[in-house]
DNA sequence: AACCATCTTGGGCACTCGCCCAAGGCGAGC
DNA sequence: GCTCGCCTTGGGCGAGTGCCCAAGATGGTT
């Protein structure tokens, strides 16, 4: 019943990812450290290096693969929707559970800043970024909006950037946006 | 003719400031160091702190002076805006000297980022916010533009939604998405 | 039982960090 | 000339950094 050896290892590996998504939120991805991450996941700090090749390796790969967690979940959400204004609905919900200091809303802007840094990790958020973007894009198209593409461009930018402004000002719900925002779905000419 | 030691003091005070800035896009709010900066501004390690109370004080003022920078040339370039096309074209035109990874976009998204976990410096960057969205607001209620309050709310959010993701995908251009941002100046109803 | 791969431990190395501070200019005002 | 106030110097303190590594534990394979 007991784990074999490799089985204890993948578990570490995990509970080292998870420790690094949290820190990476509480304390910025800069400052995460060595001993920090060790402590936090309940585990001798040598370990660290010995599941990943450098600190920055174990952070970049614990932050995408959160991002390609919440990635994935917009496809099927989407599907649910019938007409613009329920995917808008959709989207202005899942805009309203992230104030902007919470955690999801600190690990994608603390990731898109280590991205524009590092330029392997940045290859990796692009192709996730475009993914999104793509699964936007092909609802639109098959529900007729028109410029489908550049639409899923401004509408993803817009999000991200509202959840960042609502750190500052957390007046700015869905609710009070929808209406403004409804217009970019509407026929163009 | 030679300076008082009272303005020599002011001089370094604006190396430092200077310095600051430069560094906090080169290598990240948190990665910037007393003795970085001194080195950068061509001063002793020492002085960091005789002019500032702390590290993060300096970098506060330094990101915070900048932003006041930027946002007081937003008024004056959109009063030669005669159209709401025209207004567009001024923002985007704004927005592809802004590639993402160069210093003011860095610079923005740093300074986002630390005042989420800064309450005194969010509260001056939400000041700033708020300005630069009354002065887009009333020059949108001049031109009839509906909801201006919201339409300014959601151009300031999808200009800087845009920016960061433009470090990921440089294809994203002001000309590309001009069309669709339009549409967000076009009658309700 | 002996061996082996794998994982784990904890300390060590060389370095940097923020902040402090005693000591030393140095020009302005008396 | 002398004092006063401001600015400047450079070293030092305790703590934290990433990464390394010799040594030990553990459990499956021969």
């Amino acid at each position: 019943m007991s784990p074999t050896a490799a089985e204890r290892g993948r578990e570490v590996r995990r509970k080292l990812l998870d420790a690094a998504v949290e820190l990476i939120v509480e304390r910025g991805w800069a400052a995460v450290s060595t001993r920090v991450l060790a402590e936090r996941a309940g585990v001798a700090p040598g370990l660290v290096h010995y599941h990943f090749d450098s600190v920055q390796a174990l952070l970049t790969e614990a932050a995408t693969g959160q991002m390609r967690e919440a990635a994935a979940l917009i496809g099927p959400a989407l599907a649910a929707a019938r007409t613009p204004a329920e995917a808008l609905g959709l989207l202005m919900a899942s805009l309203d559970s992230y104030t902007g200091t919470d955690p999801m809303s600190l690990l994608f802007v603390e990731t898109y800043l280590a991205a524009a840094r590092d330029p392997q990790l940045r290859q990796v958020v692009a192709g996730l970024l475009l993914e999104f973007r793509a699964q936007l894009a092909a609802w639109l198209a098959e529900h007729d909006v028109p410029d489908p593409d550049t639409t899923a461009t401004v509408l993803g930018a817009a999000i991200d950037g509202l959840v960042m402004h609502r750190a500052m000002d957390p007046t700015v719900t869905g609710d009070v946006i929808t209406p403004v925002l409804a217009r970019v779905f509407r026929d163009a000419t």
